[in-house]
Order: C-alpha cells, then structure tokens, then sequence
DNA sequence: TTTGGCGATGTAACTGGTTACATAGCGCGT
DNA sequence: ACGCGCTATGTAACCAGTTACATCGCCAAA
C-alpha cells in the first residue's frame, strides 16, 4: 500500500504541537472550552484555524461508541407513499441529533437482509424495516448484533419488533363498507405484488372477506401509475361491466383513472374509483380521489421518535397503530342501474 | 458516566482470549482467511459464531481513514424530481460499496451548510449539493475539510465544484420554442420560489428572454400540485384570458391542469399547458402532460459514479451536462383564436 | 550438521481521539 | 510557614481494531 497516498489532514497531536500544548488540552479546548485559560483556548483555536483540523468521526465513534447515524430500509422511494415517510423521518431525526442512511430493498428479503448487513457494518446504532416479513438473515443479525430496529407500515402489537403502523385490513375494510354503503355490487380490486409485501397482501385478505358477498375481481400490477393503467385495461377488458374500482395504492388509482376514461368510461357516472394512501396529488386528480387516508408522515415522525429515544435511553418502545379515515371526494358515486 | 451502562457486545481481545489464540490471528481470520492454519481457522470461527462477535465499524473506520458513507444535501423529498434523483444514486451507489445519508436543506442555504457540517462530523467521505447557490459557510467547510463536493441539477462547467446535471436554460427555451411555434401569444408562467433555487431562477431567466416579444405573466407558488393550483387560480383571476400556461415543474403542472378544469377551460382546447421534468405520472395527468424531459435518474447514477470515483481514486470528475429534449403529448394544440 | 526458506503465529506499535489521574502553581486562612 | 483548595495543564492508558516485524518449528538442500 503505497504510504503517499494518505491525504490525512492535521490530527490532534499536530495541533498540540504547533500550539505547544498537550493533547488533552487540545480535547478541552474542543469539548469544555470553559475549562481552559482564554489565552491558551484562544492559542489553541488559531492553530486548529490554521491548520485545517477537522475531528475524525471514526475516533469520536470509537470512543462514545456512537455513531448518531440510523438506517431505513424501503422497499423504494420512487413511490410518494415511502418518500413522505422517509421525508418526515429524515426531519425528525435531525431534531434528534441523528443522520439518516436510506437503504432500498425492492420488497426482497434477501436484499433487504444483505442491506442490514451493510448498514450495520458501516454502524448505524438502529434502522427501520418496512412490514414483517422478513428474512432469517434478517432476524439472525438482530438477534447477534442486538442493534435496535423498528418496523413501520404494519402494526401489530405481538410481532418480535415494535411496530408504527396503521391497520391496513381496517383501511381496506373501510374502503369495501363504503363502496357497499353506495350500493356497488360488481368489483375490481387492483393491487401490488403480493411476494414480500405485507402491507398489501393483508390488504387483499381483508378485501376478500369484505367484499365475499359480492362478485369481485382482482387484479396484480406493479404500484406505479403504469401499473395501475395495465391493471384497469386488464380489468375492462375481462370483465364485460363493473360498478366500481378499489385500488390498494393512490398511485395505481392515477394510472385507473387516467385508463377508465380513455376507454370512455366516466368516473364516477360509469364507474366508482376508491382507493388507498390520500397522497397529496390525490386532491387534485380528475376526478379527485375518495380514498382511506394512511398518515404517512405521521407515520415517519412516529417511528423516528420511537428509535431515536430507543438508542438513546434504551428504552424500546410499545407498538404505536395511527387511525385511518375515510376521505370522501368525487370519484365514488352511488350506484345507478345502467 | 456510568459505567455499567455500557452495553457492548465482546470485543477482538475476548475472541482472541477465549480461542487461545493472539488478536493478529483473529483479524487475520477476519481479513484473510486463507494465510491461516485451517483449524485455528474454524476454532476461531467457532469462537466468532458463539460470542456473536461484530467488527466496530469505528475502528475499521480509523483504521483505514474510510467510512464508506456519502452525503446528498437535496431541497426535499417530498418532490418526485429529487425522490428519483435520490433513489438511482443509492442503487448505484451500492454497486460501488457505498451508504447514502440524506439531509434535506428546504433550499435554504444555512440550512444545507449545517447539515453540511453535520455530515462531515458524522464522517462521509463527500457529498452532493444541489445547484450552484451556497452560503459562505458550506464554501468554508469544502476548503478547510477538502471533502469532495459535487452538485447536481445544475450544468456549468466553470463552477468551483463538478456538476452533473442539465441546461436548465436550455430546457425552458425548448419549452417557449414549442409554445411560440404553435402560436401561442398571452402565456402564464409559473414557477417556484426564486430564492436559493437557482434551477427555477435559471429557468425563469431564459423564459423572460425567450418569450421577451410576447405577453407574458409570472406567478409563483411552492413547488406542490397545491402551489399550481393557487397559481392557475391567480393566473385565470388576473389576466383576462391567455393561450397558454408554461409551468417549471411537472408537479406544479398537475395542480394547473386541474384547476383549470374546474375554472371550466379545456386542455388545450382553450389552453395549452407545457412544463419541464417529465415525472413518470406525467404521462397519465388527464390529458397527458407535454413536458420538457430532464434524465432524473440518469442523473442520479452518473453523479453517483463521479462521486464514487472521486472519492475512491482521488480523480476529480469534470461537469456531465445532459441532453433535455421536447415529449410532445396532449396538453398543446396550436393557437386558435376563439 | 548447518543453513535457508517457508508457513503459522505472536508481540507490540500504530490509527485519533477521550479521560482518569497526577501534578504544578498560586492565593488564602491560620 | 504550612496546608488547603482551586485552577490549569500534562501524562499515559484506553477504545477496537490493523499490521510491521519478530519468532518459532519444521523440512529440505548443501
């Protein structure tokens, strides 16, 4: 390893020197200024001035043993459902004196194991997970390595790790009671993968129990606007006529809204459009959106206080369940014979 | 400080101690297998495995003068521009061993050279800002730390820092080109706040040039669905009628469309709306968005490698600036006069 | 039998800070 | 003049690893 390579910058016993102080002197300088003679704190801050020195995080963290950096695994943050919450996080960390490292899983157990790893080796003192299911890679590392870690978008008070989540069979069920509420009897439920995507799949679980008395039809796209399109297109063309839409993702609901009416098909004359998420977009869209509102930010700020104060005082925090409502706007209708 | 609150887990010397064996062989076990003894190996293994021994990321860290994390200073998350720019770095970042911290700054120049500060002391190994437009403090840091810096959404080659981005300039003349070749005359222009954004004061800039023989009219509003809203809401109070509505931002423009539609004006039968990003739901808006594409997620991921190698063999990268070009989709139409 | 080389391992000095403890100098009360 | 307490500072051990160098045993060639 070629020595000349190390572009080190001055370190603490460069500054003792130049300041013809000792080391400790120099650490009081920067830890409890108010210890130190002024003229001698002065002496010793010109030289650090002068000299460029910068404290070195790794040996600040081998002695506190802290790092002040947090992990969150996503499955993606092309998403405004996981950008919010990340959003809010990164905010309320900050609040909290921590930096926040931002790990994208693509909903794979694997990945997101292999990705716990590496942020347990760069040495956040916590992360998030997104959902329960997860590997065993995931769960043996926690179980060594002990490092605090939260799940979010889930709540269940029994699960091995605190949650902050929402009910998402609640918000499904909400959704199913209104669209019945409005008469809807023929309908098409759109919704994500459900291989490693809790959230969604409970979602659909609970939709089927919901709508079991009706005629439904499901149908699996990718959570994007694209997917939501395709899945609308799949769902006009298989079945001849339907009252409504339930969409498990805001986003798919775009891509529903946008497909229903280049098919001709008026929203919510035609059809009903109902979904999940209230992302801010959804105010606005043509028309705009009923959904269950999911508080993602919330959710964010939650979580990061919950960890923050678990790394802090070691105190691991109990399951926190945020309500979901109803947010009632233009595309639902009642039901009219056509 | 209490000392019993220490909770770390066993260190090299308990492995050592408890395998028989010296800590040089222990990390050598750890860092290169091969040169040991295969049964020191395993019983070493062994001893690893049972204790649930963890490397600490802070010695490594002081050890090789690496942390391995970077830093993106971006205005915010909660715009799909920055969530897209943001999730192709940490995929390409990954690739090349890398963590990414981000820190949101609101474009808020104090603000990012804080959190800039706060990177440094956490320990990235450098950083992406965004735009040109940093106070005082962030330059300071950059001298004094000699942490390499790189600032995205921006091109300009002469710029104290590489950049990797697009011609902000260029994209919005592409866009008053298109909407003066239709012939639109009485145009609205919307854009975000102007400062500490210099990516919309670019752009705003080469709109009042381009469109300098026309009528035109400026309102701002936040980046937002919302802000586009209030921003056609004005627009369609304060001017009498205009042909055509040139917006900054792809999310601003979905606010625009809607009220516009609920103003009782059609899309583009009355008024053609043009923008600049080209997001992904801006294919599906109703009706679909003719936009000025900007490569987000190209972005992202050549910005990632320059840092990367920057960081990693020491080569400063040269600015990357890249191409924008014109997706003509439904929200134009040519002038007609009514 | 001696020497040389090699593979396996150990010792101790580093990395860059913090900090317990020791010490020096000074003013003050007795 | 002595000891006390106070402030200001220095010394060296420590955190948890890596690594240069030394050592040791063993086998083969001279």
């Amino acid at each position: 390893m070629p020595r000349g390579s190390k572009k080190k910058g001055p370190n603490l016993r460069d500054v003792s020197r130049a300041a013809e102080v000792s080391v400790a002197t120099v650490s009081r300088v920067l830890n409890s200024p108010e210890v130190v003679n002024k003229d001698t704190r002065q002496r010793v801050e010109a030289v650090i001035e002068e000299l460029g020195f910068v404290r070195s995080a790794a040996a600040l963290a081998i002695n506190s043993g802290r790092t002040r950096i947090l992990g969150a695994l996503i499955p993606t943050l092309e998403s405004d459902i996981f950008s919010l919450t990340v959003s809010s996080m990164e905010q309320t960390l900050v609040e909290h004196g921590f930096s926040l490292i931002v790990a994208t899983t693509d909903d794979d157990p694997e990945k997101e194991a292999r990705k716990a790893r590496e942020l347990v080796d760069v040495g956040v003192e916590g992360f998030f997970v997104t959902g329960v299911t997860h590997s065993d890679a995931l769960y043996d590392l926690l179980r060594r390595t002990r490092v605090p870690a939260l799940a979010i978008s889930y709540y269940d008070e029994d699960y091995q790790l605190p949650t902050v989540g929402y009910d998402n069979r609640l918000a499904a069920e909400i959704a199913c009671a209104h669209l019945k509420d409005l008469g809807h009897k023929r309908i098409a439920v759109i919704h994500g993968p459900l291989t490693g995507n809790d959230r969604n799949k409970m979602r659909v679980d609970a939709t089927r129990a919901a709508l079991s008395d009706q005629s439904c039809w499901f149908f699996e796209a990718p959570i994007s606007v694209a997917g939501g399109v395709s899945a609308a297109r799949r769902a006009v063309e298989q079945i001849g006529s339907f009252d409504a839409v339930f969409c498990m993702s805001d986003v798919m609901a775009f891509g529903v809204l946008h497909e229903l009416h280049r098919a001709g098909l008026s929203v919510p004359g035609d059809v009903s459009v109902i979904s999940i998420h209230n992302l801010p977009a959804s105010e606005f869209t043509y028309p705009p959106l009923t959904t269950v509102h999911l508080p993602a930010r919330q959710m964010g700020q939650r979580a990061a206080e919950n960890l923050a104060q678990w790394v802090e005082h070691d105190a691991r925090p109990t399951s926190v369940c945020l309500g979901t409502h109803l947010v009632e706007r233009c595309s639902t209708a009642p039901f009219k014979a056509r």
